[in-house]
DNA sequence: ACAGGGCAAATGTGATCACAATTTCCAGCC
DNA sequence: GGCTGGAAATTGTGATCACATTTGCCCTGT
């Protein structure tokens, strides 16, 4: 087994002659990995709506690969909290509350402003050039209004200062809580936009150049305040559970 | 099958003619479920030494369950980093480096005393009665230097206050950061005793019955950087990776 | 026309089998 | 005696089957 490749490919029974394409998935890796890292974008940069319903074998057949990886790789996103297993035992994307949003808010600005100071002195000039080229990015796909492109160079924005901070236990817990409002900030764009987004990322480029530790930790603070406070406005303000 | 009744009951080769007893394991629970519950314990009261590994059909065959609700179980530990899985796909629990360790201390100061505080006015007589009786219990193992009663009850008496601030997404975080920390934390035990245990909870509960949220705060900062300052001594302070 | 009952499809869970990669162990050689 | 080679056992991974529960839908009855 194991396709894969294509994106969907539609819905076929289960068994053809297609095993040695593979076209260009990565070698070495188990199927339920590969299966997990597809599922782990789709829901980081919104692809499933919140409270939208994902089952086993509909994955397996729309992947063309056998219930078996889909189940390691939601268990795995079960636990991370990027699914949520309710009581009938249905597994959908969980819908966010004003509570939960609230306690994201807290944790992002608890973790993320130290990691982002923890990375400044390893940041190389390549680092930093490399993180600009993201943020050039950025801006292309918010004036484009590609809110998937938006999200993605976002996310590689943050995390490719992060991951240089060599903190992968606080890295790890930051991932999880991004996967856990991913669905949630999709929603937010989706509804007003990305033509209206402040970059805030400057000022923390600025502050990363200078080695201004204290500036980049308000700059990420300044940026997740008001990330964040655009979208829960945007979503939860009215009749929000 | 199910067995998964008394503790270990010995290596049998697989069938024979016992299901219908299943004593008085909890009802309406899936196995996959029980089997993470007993292994989370495992993990976090220090029953497996960092470093040692873990065998699907080994676990399985422990616990009188086949392998499957065991692999859906370990792969929930090691999305919670509770368990690794390594390169050459075994499963092990992860050995304790001084990086992780610091950054384990950095993730409770930031999130503990903030989740105390939030379960501050939420705390009924009665709730912070049961916390006094787990408090005692806690005093009771350190005498009699039973280290695992210990851990029970020092998870038990945090725990129980944080839970009450109802924020579940902060408090999932936390739990991961225990799974993680629960291992190193028996061996520094094992080693040193705990007869030499401060008792930091008493100005914890003394903040508690006044309602005094900034007091909480730093009873809790002080307990985790006590009592994880003694640890990490007692364990990385000679040749520690 | 609408509510309730019951049948069929779908779904998560667990067991078992097959297989490739890894580890373990022991014989054989320098 | 210590090291190397390969055979055997062990282990994680994936596929397939079986089953109980749940969901969805159609049909019937008033």
């Amino acid at each position: 087994m194991k396709r894969l490749a294509g994106v969907a490919a539609g819905t076929r029974p289960t068994s053809e002659g297609e095993e040695p394409q593979e076209s260009q998935a990565i070698v070495g890796l188990t199927t339920h990995e590969e299966v997990y890292r597809r599922l782990r974008e789709q829901i980081l940069y919104g692809g499933i709506k919140p409270g939208s319903a994902v089952t086993l074998r509909g994955l397996a057949d729309e992947l063309g690969v056998s219930p078996m990886p889909v189940r390691e790789a939601v268990r795995r996103l079960i636990a991370e909290r990027a699914l949520l297993l309710q009581d009938n035992r249905r597994v959908l994307v969980p819908p966010m509350t004003r509570d939960t949003f609230e306690q994201i808010l807290f944790a992002r600005r608890a973790l993320e402003p130290e990691l982002a100071a923890r990375a400044l002195s390893k940041l190389s000039k390549k680092d930093i050039a490399a993180i600009e080229a993201v943020d050039n990015a950025i801006d292309v796909a918010m004036r484009a209004g590609d809110t998937e492109g938006y999200m993605r160079s976002n996310y590689q924005f943050h995390f490719s200062i992060y991951r240089k901070s060599e903190a992968d236990t606080l890295v790890a817990l930051v991932e999880s809580i991004w996967l856990q409002f991913g669905p949630f900030m999709r929603m937010a764009y989706g509804r007003i936009g990305t033509s209206t987004i402040e970059d805030h990322h400057e000022f923390a480029l600025a502050a990363i150049r200078t080695r201004d530790a204290k500036g980049l930790r308000s700059a990420i603070d300044a940026d997740i305040g008001q990330g964040m406070g655009f979208i829960g406005e945007a979503v939860l303000s009215r009749a929000g559970p």
